[in-house]
DNA sequence: GTGAAAGCGCTAACAC
DNA sequence: GTGTTAGCGCTTTCAC
């Protein structure tokens, strides 16, 4: 006899029983499918109510071999940047009914690759990379052998191999667009505070500033171009150097806003009005550029997680996408006071 | 015969077979078992390797009827609050082997029950709350009844029922701290900018304040008052207002960053300065605050995400937690120029 | 120390 | 339209 039973689970089999139909059926009504006629399926959706039962979707996905979910990897900085980027992969998994797995692999790199593990291990059906490219490869290629699909965001590898795709910003064009705004205010005397050129994004900005200083006829000498991490103390370090010799430019651009942060707070202690005596801009468009009126350039972080999703997605679900092996997304200008001049 | 074969998975099976050991010993040098001997252990290790065996997870939570997974449910707020919340979560999930399941809920009341439904589907082995109280009760009530622990993080209901943890700022002490620094410069006349008191938030720190402006014999009237939607651009409206009467504060107390920024913005635009003219304080130590020198209350973001990971874990391997039904974070007074009186 | 086998909850042939 | 049943890949008693 048992009388005294652990609180069961309630599964499929339980909801057939008191509906009187088999598994099969209450599958059926379960997954939409159109087999089953309407008094049957309103007889066990009442069960199902009736006993509160919620299919087991990991049995559903051990079964199916798909998991619906997704992984992101990124490092642990705390930029907002990301954070976008994820609430915009997030919208459109939503609606895909899949998952977000956040993962933040701190500087650590063998986490990375044990995180990579964990995730096939759970069979994620695909993975984002917001992390430049995996420090070891090796990672990248478990995930290749275990045919999970995985796209790169903002930042991406020198090369994009086979199967491998990229969604970020066009760098390049951000730079150029600054540029052009600044060749219209008139401003032949530029200088240039870079990232870290390793990252695919400093450097394609950087890029992208060089290849129109000469069609702009934008006077650029080596003295004016630095390269630092992109930190705000960086560009506070730089600018107040840059700040002391006699020949002063008339603009300062910083390839980040953290960096034109840095940059403001030293014009600033300098006592210099911006934009009446140098004009400032930065890349990012984060929290602290509308407060410090800096003109900058919206990177569409939300709407690149966006496409990412759908890419991923589209990968997962067919093998393919119609999405090229590299998008790119619009960079937009943001003309605030800091380069607004007085006629 | 079976010339052609899908590629298919590896299961434990194949390295069973190909050890020439049974399952239930791979399985049990895959759990780290230490009943298995030495040499076998050295063996099957090798398969393993030389098969690139991942254990299939799926089926293992299937089997023991956990998924080692816990999910944070967020407004779609680009709060980088809740980003550093979710970085200190992460960090001692990793720990316990556990993945975060990221799930950004709009504004979407209806969403927020779908998610719910499907996080139980998924069988998550507990959640994080952390957008004030869900809306709907009814969410709470499915987690309970299918015996899913959650914690309130940051945001807290009125009343805490049995079975519910929270953990979040001691508000009121933040409040506090902050009064008595402007106390202790001499300060009488203070204004109060509230953020809207149905979050608990912004009610303790309400009434934090209040609470000491009898003992401290500060002077609060009703028109020194405000309450609004904590945003940048209602900091400035109201600050405007406040500029224009002719008893001005000495002081305005802004109950979160995104207020005194706002109010930051409208003092310079009056052309006062920052702490000569008027004292500005906020409260989340945000990225902004550092570059405009404002003092305000650190919220200890990602401490608060560790401890609810540690929390919630306790709870779902323990079923409970030596930890307090309700644990609130030391504030921490961050000072800088926005409150520097020259002597 | 190791193996055989039952079963976790579900889906999808395939039968009727 | 509906039911039977074999497995998805694993863990875990219980033998040996």
């Amino acid at each position: 006899v048992k009388l005294l039973e652990m609180k069961r689970n309630i599964t499929i089999k339980d909801v057939a029983e008191k509906s009187g139909f088999s598994v099969a059926t209450v599958s059926a009504v379960i997954n939409g499918k159109n087999i089953v006629s309407p008094k049957t399926k309103t007889i066990i959706e009442n069960v199902i109510e009736e006993l509160n039962y919620h299919p087991n979707e990991v049995a559903r996905s051990l079964k199916v071999s798909k998991t619906s979910s997704i992984a992101i990897l990124v490092r642990a900085i705390n930029n907002p940047f990301y954070l976008q980027v994820v609430l915009g992969l997030e919208e459109v998994a939503w609606k895909h009914k899949f998952e977000i797995l956040f993962c933040s692999i701190g500087p650590n790199l063998e986490r990375e690759e044990e995180y990579i593990d964990s995730l096939i291990n759970r069979r994620v059906d695909g993975v984002v990379i917001a992390t430049s490219t995996l420090d070891r490869q090796n990672s990248l290629q478990k995930l290749k052998v275990n045919k999970i699909p995985y796209v790169f965001v903002n930042r991406r590898p020198k090369k994009l191999q086979e199967h491998e795709w990229f969604v970020g910003l066009d760098n390049r064009k951000a730079s150029k667009l600054i540029m052009e705004h600044l060749y219209e205010l008139g401003v032949k005397k530029i200088a240039y505070l870079s990232g870290p050129r390793e990252y695919s994004t400093f450097y394609q900005r950087y890029e992208g500033f060089l290849s129109v200083t000469e069609k702009l006829n934008i006077t650029v000498t080596d003295e004016m171009i630095f390269e630092s991490d992109f930190t705000k103390e960086e560009g506070f370090r730089i600018t107040e150097q840059l700040l002391s010799i006699e020949d002063k430019p008339e603009a300062i651009f910083c390839s980040s806003d953290l960096l034109a942060s840095g940059a403001y707070l030293a014009i600033k202690k300098r006592g210099l009005k911006i934009p009446d005596d140098i004009l400032l801009v930065g890349i990012d468009n984060s929290e602290v550029t509308d407060l410090i009126d800096l003109t900058t350039i919206e990177p569409q972080a939300k709407e690149m997680g966006k496409i990412v999703g759908n890419l991923l997605i589209d990968l997962i679900e067919h093998g393919e996408s119609s999405f090229d092996q590299e998008t790119l997304l619009e960079p937009l200008l943001v003309v605030r006071k800091s380069t607004q001049l007085k006629k």
